[in-house]
DNA sequence: ATAAGTCAATTACGCCCGTAATCAAAACGC
DNA sequence: GCGTTTTGATTACGGGCGTAATTGACTTAT
């Protein structure tokens, strides 16, 4: 069983980028994080992805003269845990409160509203 | 406007005691801080209790010898603010894909579909 | 009034995080 | 081959966090 490490707020946005396309460079990753926020500094980066390879969310092969990344941690898992933390953390685990608080604080229109009473449909 | 002060995960649990009832003095806090885990550390609970006021997340009265604290932040708006960033962060901000994740991941029951539903239903 | 107990304030410490800069090694251009 | 560029590795540094011990002030019991 693997353990999903921590993956911080900032670590996050490297993750994604290989989740959505992966194997990359780390030439490619910078550019992809700049599109999204173009302050990305590439030096940050790199920080960034070489503490995501220590803990081992992310593994490299080795291409010429650099690495290719590419996650060791899927997605879903990942999201999966941070669902399960949050849950439990500020809704004591229990999923209804959760959902009347995003509804309620979100005013949704009936329209919204009959989207997501599909998804619940759609599992019944 | 006052801005809620970052709560980490372990100051989340004094906040939810003070939420609960308050004011409180320090050894009470303590004391319902062990109810629910008992290796909660009086010392611990001191240092979390000075950290979230000098982050103003609670306040105090003077008591006599010692202090009553009382939360200064409500609930429902750190609620709002950790379930912002929880749901940017994960899912991108998109609140259909958040509610599948969890209708999938946890395999509800028919039985707490309907209610969920009646959530929804609540709301239009 | 002096000792002992009770709180709160201060200090400690190692790890994580955001944000980089510097160093070192390899590759490429000439 | 040698300087320049690229890119990965190491080091930096201040703040937050989890976990607590030490100190200091005030209270209380003997």
């Amino acid at each position: 069983m693997k353990t999903i490490p921590n993956i911080s707020e900032t670590e996050w946005e490297v993750m994604k980028v290989l989740w959505a396309r992966s194997p990359l460079a780390a030439a490619e990753i910078v550019t992809e994080l700049q599109r999204a926020d173009s302050t990305w500094h590439p030096k940050t980066a790199k920080t960034l992805l070489n503490r995501l390879v220590k803990k081992r969310a992310l593994g490299f092969d080795k291409e010429g003269r650099g690495y290719l990344y590419r996650p060791l941690v899927k997605e879903s898992d990942c999201v999966t845990a941070e669902s399960q933390s949050f849950l439990e953390r500020v809704f004591g685990g229990s999923f209804k409160p959760m959902l009347a608080h995003f509804v309620e604080q979100r005013k949704l229109s009936a329209a919204e509203i009959r989207e997501l009473r599909r998804v619940l449909d759609d599992k019944s």
